[in-house]
DNA sequence: TTGTAGGCGTTATCAG
DNA sequence: CTGATAACGCCTACAA
């Protein structure tokens, strides 16, 4: 047996589709008996309403497309979170893309996600912030809402929501000098717009707070170059280290505490994120809260308000803040 | 200026819609010339074809439903990273939806989800091993492939992949008593299928490997309670805590050790996941390797068999492995 | 209050 | 090899 449509239905209870559809869409022109026996008959026959149909004959898919580079970030899965729930309370349904780290390739998906007509995307991350994707959306996202988690894209279509992750490495390597750390290192895993951010950021506060050189590693995402490169910045005499995120932290935490270093007697250690992971490792883990949760917030609130057609703002900044715990004591 | 559709293109190249349909289709008999000079045209006009059009004469809509109770849980994310990554290759996107814990609403989505006319749905937890998703693919899917992660449920086209975790647990005892642990705690956040099944693991173990009572409790998602729990445990003599899930290991290591008990020493500790942090954990921590992520693998191919039409396995049944660390020395 | 008819953008069938 | 033409399932003027 196949799907019944609403042409069945309105031959069941001898009226015009048009009828039904207008019992399905809650118009209120309809009679009362009318609009009960058509209800009744949907339901014993446990009509399901074709949304493509619908969408074609509305032109309007109810549908969002949220894009990021690895969907295991957790930090980011946060930001999924919220937008999955909040877009759904708004009638919306989330189609989300894994789309890697590569420039070109996230090009691809926006082209592609173009064809389902979604009526806003969602990027999450400063990752998405180059040149591929801002071409990619000019082209083919024109006149959709574009919201941006944590990176900055100009576009006349486009939301941005970031947070001053660059003040606050700053901010903490103070922190850290303050507490008498005299060489301070940083590693980041990449280079990506929020983390050339952070790593200007330790830059001021090298130049500002201390007088010691800059000691910096780009790791990648390896464990043991990360351990590698702790253990060595340890060797030579660092006595604290900030990590571009809070899971390298943890590893180099490990590495320091296997290797005979105590954190934080011989190496403060901090990280960015304020995970819930920096909350329960063995020291607790000192973290720039970057407020991603609350950037999706606000991402969605521009989003949704660009829909429906309101103003909205292209650029908001949030302020970070450094949550003190025991690597740094 | 509005979208251009086929039947612009076909004006503009002097041919029909149909001959544009069938460039873009690739279909074989067009006239190399006629291709390439409506291929030229679509190029120029950054032509993007509609799918929702294409899905209603299809009626294939090339999207996977996911549904998840929580999209932050890290293990499950693991497993959305595989099936979008895969299913993406297959040329599907996927829709992702986060329900909750309660089976109605659960079985609500299923509802709103079968309305999209979604090709197959994907079920990641054993939280959706209820009766009310029962009977809502029932209902509402009863004719499209269902796959479930980590759970079971009986149906036509139903195909689940689960682990012995109860059997992994049980042998997480045996090596506990065995290595002279004499009083063995367990828990847990919740009763899902899942964690029942650990449970009974646990059970299984003590009464044939140990002498000594049960000690269980069910802690909830609460912080505070799990690490009250734990501490409370020692108190009462634990030397071992196996816990449902790592993460609740790691809040449990940390109670312990910031109120002076020794992990490993005083008291072992064990998790389940084998995550990232299982391993980046000071100590690290013994976790059992359920197969998260070859669950999935397994899911995916099955339920892109069962698109295809082909045979596929309705409960495969994988046996996990218990990775020793520090936390148990 | 209800029905008719046309349209949404594709694809598919069938002639030619 | 190509063009009409009719679906696909729903919505929405416009009429009645």
């Amino acid at each position: 047996m196949q799907e019944k449509t609403i042409y069945d239905i309105a031959k069941m209870a001898g009226v015009s589709a048009a009828t039904v559809s207008r019992v399905i869409n809650n118009y209120e022109h309809v009679k009362p008996a009318t609009r009960e026996k058509v209800l009744k008959l949907l339901e014993e026959n446990k009509f399901v309403l074709n949304e493509t149909a619908r969408s074609l004959s509305t032109q309007s898919t109810k549908i969002i497309g949220i894009l990021i580079a690895d969907i295991r970030t957790t930090q980011h899965t946060d930001a999924i979170y919220y937008f999955t729930h909040e877009f759904y309370r708004q009638g919306y349904a989330c189609l989300i893309n894994n789309t890697g780290p590569d420039p070109e390739r996230q090009a691809e998906f926006i082209q592609l996600i173009s064809q389902r007509k979604i009526e806003a995307v969602i990027l999450i991350g400063s990752i998405f912030q180059n040149e591929s994707v801002k071409k990619a959306v000019e082209s083919y996202l024109p006149s959709i809402p574009v919201g941006m988690c944590n990176g900055y894209l100009e576009g006349r279509n486009i939301y941005c929501v970031i947070s001053q992750e660059r003040e606050g490495v700053c901010e903490t390597v103070r922190m850290l000098s303050s507490k008498g750390r005299r060489r301070i290192a940083y590693i980041s895993n990449n280079l990506t717009a929020s983390n050339q951010n952070k790593l200007e950021g330790y830059r001021d506060g090298i130049s500002s707070y201390c007088d010691c050189e800059e000691m910096v590693e780009i790791a990648g995402e390896d464990r043991d170059s990360i351990a590698r490169i702790t253990l060595d910045f340890a060797r030579r005499g660092a006595d604290a280290i900030i990590y571009s995120e809070d899971n390298l932290a943890l590893i180099g935490m490990r590495a320091l505490n296997t290797n005979s270093y105590c954190v934080p007697q011989d190496v403060a250690v901090a990280g960015i994120n304020n995970s819930f992971y920096s909350e329960n490792s063995i020291p607790s883990l000192t973290s720039i809260d970057n407020m991603l949760y609350r950037t999706s917030v606000l991402v969605s609130e521009n989003v949704i308000r660009a829909i429906g057609g309101q103003s909205a703002e292209h650029l908001v900044v949030l302020p970070v803040s450094i949550v003190e715990r025991e690597s740094t004591l």
